[in-house]
DNA sequence: ATAACATATGAGTAAAGACACATATGTGCG
DNA sequence: CGCACATATGTGTCTTTACTCATATGTTAT
């Protein structure tokens, strides 16, 4: 039980570490609006084809996205759209809470384009 | 513009960056509960002096904390009580959804002692 | 089977991060 | 002042991470 709960700390630590990049950033949030193979995901955050590899295998490995294979092509979505929600609420945050006030006005969410088109 | 929106990705990775240890979440755990000087930190959550202070750094220098001198002690306090309900809807995401299945029966919120508790 | 495409993996590198230890700064009290 | 306490800072180290380049695996069509 003592087990347990430092175990949760570092769980939800371990949440937000996958979530700090802002390129894994950029592919959750493709993957907001649709699941998508991967060939997508690329064009979708201009990002080369071994780094979207490469992030897609930590997002795999930490469970947060389901895969599916249709021919040549495979397929990633969330496991839990839940976490858009969450990413959208954290982005109020950044913009509408205490921290950069400068910035504080009209921000879309965070499935919009600008949030996850590389440039 | 488009400045902007290439720096709003960036910087919600940047706050998730800050939410990614599992100390710093301890202390922002302590630190949700009340406003509270830096012994009150060390004792709250197990962690050596230095590595407190090396901590609270990070969130000085993010904007997500206010800092406040009474006499000797430095008192501490989160800019925005909002982090901690988003802490707590991570905690209901991390165990409740498609992840840890097994750890997915009722786990207390951030602010419960546990939580941030070192050992 | 070979070619063309889609995706994954491995090695190497450079940078960032967490930490411990030693030391400095700041504050109040005798 | 000098001492005890509270907190911060600097340095060195070890680990982790993001990334690129090269290459491997898997799939389909010819």
């Amino acid at each position: 039980m003592d087990q347990v709960d430092i175990n949760s700390v570092e769980q939800i630590a371990r949440l937000f570490k996958i979530l700090s990049d802002p390129n894994r950033l950029r592919i959750i949030s493709v993957l907001g609006k649709n699941e998508c193979s991967v060939s997508e995901l690329i064009n979708g955050t201009g990002l080369p084809q071994t780094l979207v590899s490469f992030h897609l295998k930590t997002l795999r490995d930490s469970g947060m996205v389901d895969t599916e294979r249709k021919g040549p092509f495979i397929y990633y979505r969330l496991k839990s759209p839940v976490l858009i929600d969450l990413l959208g609420a954290f982005n109020q945050y950044t913009f509408n809470g205490q921290k950069n006030k400068d910035m504080a006005t009209g921000m879309p969410c965070p499935c919009s384009p600008w949030f996850f088109k590389k440039s």
